[in-house]
DNA sequence: CAGTGTTTCTAGCATCGCTAGGATTGCTAG
DNA sequence: CTAGCAATCCTAGCGATGCTAGAAACACTG
């Protein structure tokens, strides 16, 4: 039965290519151009095809980029850990920056990913931990949870006004000095 | 020449109907809600009057909305200057939170409106001087343009993460109490 | 009352996400 | 080898979106 497994493999292939195509066009030209015709165009299938993949739609094909999202956010901040406060912190502004699409699908749009309860994905919570891991030796007497919470939603903040012009662009070096400046410090 | 003053005055209020019927129903359903028909038929008229006091489209008339949420979250923020920095951050939050879809509109979607720049109206520049005035007094050493930026980023990021449920509910209050402790002490 | 200019509506275009039903393909059993 | 079955895929279409052109209705002027 090795042919069902090839069968399988194609089909899983196919799936990661249509996720990949998401991605590129969501990077080259925004969510909005990602339409279900350009990528069955994309990936020389009918649009049909991208609902056996995925029943939910275009929102469940950007929530499956979010996960791989989440993925390498992870990754990039556990890279990151050994730079401390302002290392982790730079690495999530960076990927931020990177790939601005992607962070949109992963946290401005697509709310459909359960966040911060029980079946919430082991690659979010990774992504996450990654945060708590530099936070956690300088809370102090703090909570840790909640200070992370607040440090992440500054990034974040720091990010998406930056994005839609609303800050001055040319202290975004120095706005991120003071996020960690008023977090990194032990208390 | 008063029968045309009437018009004037007919269009304008047409014009202020067209942009609280789009509040109103973004407010109970969502800015996806508001379409262009069911705007038309609200105010009762059909869609093409739209375009005569909004060439924009729609994009222009959650514009106007968003102006007028400027209006009303520097009037808020004023009247909150005498409560400190505390006072403004939970006037900030809680404007926020009454009138979530205004807010998305302000600050999420239409990127159109030019923000931090010589263009910008006098509103949106209210609004952000109600910011200003409790964090410049605060600033010490600091650049308050900086640190205010910061600021704002940190409830923004709070406002945001929170609605899409991205931070635990339990802990909403100790988090501005946070911010507010990070931010609000004098350097 | 006729003419003129403005205002408004009807109808339609292109596109969107999504789906039903038939056509095509590939596998299996006789 | 072939007939039948099952899985796969595509064509065609639905309802709805933002937006617009051209016709119809209106109000005002001479």
């Amino acid at each position: 039965m090795t042919q069902r497994q090839r069968r399988v493999r194609d089909r899983t292939e196919r799936g990661q290519r249509i996720v990949s195509a998401a991605r590129e066009l969501a990077e080259a030209e925004g969510w909005d151009a990602v339409t279900t015709r350009r990528l069955a165009a994309l990936i020389e299938y009918s649009q049909p095809v991208l609902y056996s993949h995925f029943p939910g739609g275009k929102d469940a094909i950007m929530a499956a980029a979010a996960l791989e999202g989440f993925a390498e956010l992870a990754a990039a901040l556990t890279a990151a850990r050994d730079g401390g406060v302002a290392g982790v912190a730079g690495a999530y502004v960076e990927f931020a920056g990177a790939k601005p699409a992607l962070y949109d699908a992963m946290f401005t749009l697509a709310s459909e990913l359960p966040f911060a309860q029980d079946d919430t994905p082991e690659v979010m919570q990774e992504a996450y931990g990654g945060l708590v891991a530099v936070i956690e030796p300088v809370a102090g007497t703090q909570d840790a949870g909640v200070l992370t919470e607040v440090f992440w939603s500054a990034l974040h903040g720091l990010i998406t006004l930056d994005r839609g012009h609303r800050l001055s662009p040319a202290h975004r070096a120095e706005r991120l000095d003071l996020v960690v400046a008023r977090f990194g410090a032990r208390t």
